[in-house]
DNA sequence: CCGCTACCTTACTCGGAGTAGGTTACTTCC
DNA sequence: GGAAGTAACCTACTCCGAGTAAGGTAGCGG
């Protein structure tokens, strides 16, 4: 009898949560949301299904609680990295570069968050459009602050592009190996910084 | 006898597909890719379920096939918009205020692109990416041919933030019944042409 | 020891994706 | 006109996975 380990772990009600949370993000990433059975996720963690209901009501509940992860780890890793920075181009870049060296590290979290949002209807959507609108935010700030000759008007508009440029540009960066993560934030900070500080303001 | 409707039209194939497209293109939109059922959108075609199944083969194809279509809407849009233009500029211009004037006529097909790509998996992934895909090229073409000072290695990144770009402006342009598509174009004009045509060239 | 609570289970229901196999109406060729 | 062939269409299933009901078991304060 007393096979190798019979009895299973118990464990207090965090920890178990860290713990689906985790695998949940292994198992999304590696067969796409909606491939991804509940069933699965609990054999893998070594615990029943009801177990997970009970913590994160639904499917859906399960997959926001994985972005949400993933977006204070992100939200993390920029705040740091702009610790210190006194001008706004300093800030922007090394802002820019923090986010691509997430990219680096969490390339799991990243799948999550760009392909497997829509899926799982308005909450998750709502929860990752919230990542972007504080992102687009903090970018019009900056403008505002900085860039005075800006056209008010439009400085949310130009945060959302930054957002996009962004979102965008990681994907195309994930696939090239050979593209160091001051490259892509040079790309950025060329189109963005530049485009924007020169500006011959006669457009309207 | 003969109810007002009782005898269902029989129907060509194209033009049933034709006709199943629609209907599935509005059901997405309403509840999204999730929460709509196969059987609703048989039911509201008129037709039985495993119809759509001998013409589409599966749920995420009858997706793929919707996707396809917009693709089709929006390339058309863009492409007859071009025309006569002959400098960069204004061909770029002309492309990115056709592109918003197909988000005012296609609101619809434009949350599915958006939004419901990700939820069927690797099939409706792949057919967005192309599309996404194929503009970045134009793009980088287009600065290939007309600022040549630009470093090629990055003309590829340069497309895909354009596209980013665009992507992320329409989702605020969409909230925002004031702005009209020129201006919407202007933004991305401001800071994409500008930012590289006015090229410091000395990033690297 | 008693009971209370938090962690955990087995064993279901139910809805929706996908299918097997047959039926009906239109076309074509004699 | 009628037989043969085929394209459009149906009913009636299977099966799988999300979500649930109802109940066990370990620790802990009295």
């Amino acid at each position: 009898m007393a096979p190798t380990e019979s009895k299973r772990r118990r464990m207090p009600r965090a920890e178990r949560e860290r713990q689906m949370i985790t695998v949940a993000e292994e198992i999304f990433a590696e067969r796409g949301y909606q491939a991804s059975s509940m069933d699965e996720i609990a054999d893998r963690v070594g615990v029943s299904k009801p177990m997970i209901y009970e913590y994160f009501g639904s499917k859906e509940g399960l997959l926001v609680a994985c972005i949400r992860a993933a977006r204070a780890d992100l939200l993390a890793a920029t705040t740091a990295s702009v610790e210190g920075l006194t001008s706004a181009e300093d800030a922007l870049r090394g802002g820019l570069e923090a986010f691509f060296g997430f990219i680096d590290s969490h390339r799991r979290s990243w799948a999550l968050l760009r392909q497997e949002a829509a899926v799982a209807g308005q909450a998750a959507m709502d929860e990752i459009e919230e990542i972007r609108r504080q992102q687009a935010q903090v970018n019009a700030a900056l403008f505002a602050a900085y860039l005075p000759d800006l056209p008010e008007h439009d400085l949310e508009a130009y945060g959302e592009v930054v957002v996009g440029a962004c979102e965008r540009l990681a994907t195309w960066y994930v696939g090239r190996e050979d593209v160091r993560r001051e490259r892509a934030a040079a790309i950025i900070m060329r189109m963005v910084w530049h485009g924007l500080s020169t500006s011959t303001h006669g457009d309207r």
